[in-house]
DNA sequence: CGTTGATACCAATCACTCCTATGCATAGAA
DNA sequence: TTCTATGCATAGGAGTGATTGGTATCAACG
């Protein structure tokens, strides 16, 4: 498709949660994966093999920031770049947009 | 993710919409690519590769029937099954818990 | 008539996202 | 010390949907 397909959709939906719950707070894995089921009402349950591909991947493009803190149990604790607010932003406008095309062909929701 | 996953959140988005779409009227594949793009606002310009295959598998789980209509150049005009009619409606209940979880964890849109 | 473009159907293949399963290691509680 | 929660990570695979390309009809135009 083009212009939205389904599948741009859906591309990194999970990508633009973590980015947006790492927009609050820096946060390592484990403690985002509670943050996330806690902000969508225990909807989400992102699993850690889920996770660790995305948080990697978003660090190579330079969206978020790692460091690890701590001895013995250390923590890899990740923290958005300027960069990665742009790319959030963008990524709701697509969600917002995506959004307002499925419902327009749902027939539900109105938007002004 | 147990509840709704991000996949979930995805998953026969594209299905839907046909769904959606067939069940206002019967349509063959070529009309009804028309129609979504139509009812989306130009958004949605689904590709016959990616229609068809959604279309057989629709067919095959009973969701739709089809049957070829005309002479010379045929066509295959889909028909919504009531046991599709019920599989639309929980994909759209689906899609709005799903809409939900996002836009909580967005910080966006409230929900009465 | 021959070419072009719109209509119409379909199969094969591939890319991408995300899940499942698993492994390893540390800390604290029982 | 054994169990559970925490914490990071990779490998493999399932599912969705995009891409590509192939076939055929029909109308319009020259």
């Amino acid at each position: 498709m083009i212009g939205i397909n389904a599948k741009e959709l859906v591309k990194g939906t999970a990508g633009m949660l973590v980015l947006r719950t790492l927009s609050g707070e820096a946060l390592h894995g484990y403690a985002l994966i509670q943050k996330l089921r806690e902000k969508s009402g225990g909807l989400f349950d992102m699993k850690e093999g889920t996770l660790y591909p995305i948080l990697h991947a978003l660090e190579y493009e330079g969206l978020v920031e790692a460091s690890w803190q701590g001895e013995g149990r250390r923590k890899r604790v990740y923290r958005i770049t300027q960069s990665g607010q742009k790319q959030l932003a963008s990524l709701q406008g697509e969600w917002e947009r995506a959004k307002r095309a499925v419902d327009l062909v749902l027939g539900g929701a109105q938007y002004a």
